[in-house]
DNA sequence: GTAAGATAGTCAACATGGTTGACGAAATAG
DNA sequence: CTATTTCGTCAACCATGTTGACTATCTTAC
């Protein structure tokens, strides 16, 4: 076993990366709120786009992040409430209410990969392509496979 | 400005640097799990570190941690609570009340430090040292300087 | 020395996001 | 037809954050 570079501690690692992504996404929503989506928060995106084209259910989207089909539900609420969701009855399925993005939502999601291009783009420029691909490379290797998982306050605060 | 990387989207970026955040602190309380700690959360580890040695307030917690005062006084709660944390009075100003790191928050800090060099260990085992001292770098030069700020469950949710 | 202002901590009410348990309605299996 | 499963919701609760109001105490100004 290596033993650790005594000049780097292991604690900035962690540090580095929650800061990194914390830029980003405070970047994106900067920009998101100019181009008339301020109501947009972090998880709101990421619940987007696993709702997807197709839309979903309330319990398939819980599956899918990794929460329970009633947090799932209540989230759907939300954005139901500022119009990023709508919520159609299934003739299929008496049971099932289908989840769907909205214009305004689907205007949302388009932005923010746009954006986040951009915001990619700009990391290229400072730090050079060939280190920015190494980082996504390095984190593809080292991070957990079942990385898309939102319960991300729950998880951090327990 | 330069053009997107089309083989790369923007968007996995931020994902993937969640994905190296988790992952890290995931193995983290793990670890920390098995070595008698399976109280620590994410988030009470951030509030260790930032009350440090020579104990604080929570009024001065909360500005350390970009938190209200209360906020900072109820997550104190829970962790003296699970005897990681205790309160002190304050022999020159009654109004105070000193956070100090118990002898059980103290092994948790220290364990914590040790686990962190040891994770960051393995990544230059597997990616090279030069590549994990790159990736420190870059992100230290994309992050924004202000990232000490532990508001996570409430920037992340809204 | 006292009055006024600033500061520390707490309490209360509320929002957001998470959980588990219970339950009715509807689909499916036998 | 009946039994089981599935979907959605309701209710209660926990953890984290917020703002506003309040008391107690320290500091400053006169």
């Amino acid at each position: 076993m290596a033993t650790a570079d005594p000049v780097r501690p292991g604690f900035a690692l962690p540090l580095l990366l929650l800061a990194g992504f914390r830029t980003l996404i405070d970047d994106l929503h900067a920009e998101l709120a100019r181009e008339g989506h301020p109501e947009l928060r972090p998880l709101h995106g990421f619940v987007l786009q696993a709702v997807g084209a197709d839309g979903t259910t309330a319990t398939e989207l819980g599956q899918r992040l990794g929460i329970s089909k009633q947090a799932a539900g209540k989230t759907v609420d939300r954005l139901v409430a500022v119009g990023y969701l709508e919520r159609v009855d299934d003739p299929s399925d008496a049971r099932r209410r289908l989840v769907r993005v909205t214009p305004r939502g689907a205007d949302g999601l388009r932005r923010s990969a746009e954006i986040f291009d951009r915001l990619r783009a700009q990391w290229t420029e400072t730090l050079g392509p060939e280190r920015v691909t190494a980082m996504e490379d390095d984190l593809g290797t080292m991070a957990s496979a079942n990385w898309f998982r939102l319960d991300v306050p729950g998880w951090f605060g327990g």
